[in-house]
DNA sequence: CGCGTGACTCAGG
DNA sequence: TCCTGAGCCACGC
């Protein structure tokens, strides 16, 4: 396998995140899990925070490990808009802003990651 | 170049 | 069962 370059954190987090399945969703812990660090599911959140525009990443595939759109939404409606994307790529979303990890949950598995 | 902060997670009370 | 505290370390100012 690859060795994991702390440089290159960033980079794998981009990579994983363009790599989740249409239609799938992972969280941050699962992220940061591949990328390397298993707890640093928190860079994560902020790396997608500054990186996610920038890229052009598929942010809205990106949730916390209870399913839960864990994004903040003071800023910009940035929940609301999550929610519709899943939506139209045909992932369910509760009115609470909740996903079932158990059918749409995607841990790397056809990506060849596998922790 | 140093410090504060966070789109998380887990463990303990 | 719900709430609180601490750990994680890259990014941005």
């Amino acid at each position: 396998m690859k060795p994991i370059d702390d440089r290159n954190f960033k980079e794998k987090v981009i990579e994983i995140t363009f790599s989740i399945p249409k239609g799938r969703v992972t969280t941050y812990g699962t992220i940061a899990t591949l990328a390397g660090i298993p707890r640093a599911a928190r860079i994560v959140g902020g790396i997608l925070n500054s990186s996610s525009v920038r890229y052009n990443l598929p942010w809205q595939r990106v949730l916390n490990k209870d399913g839960y759109l864990s994004i903040k939404n003071g800023l910009i409606d940035s929940k609301k808009l999550q929610k519709e994307l899943l939506e139209q790529e045909g992932v369910e979303v509760s009115a609470e802003y909740v996903v079932d990890l158990n059918r749409f949950g995607w841990y790397g598995e056809e990506k060849g990651y596998e922790r």
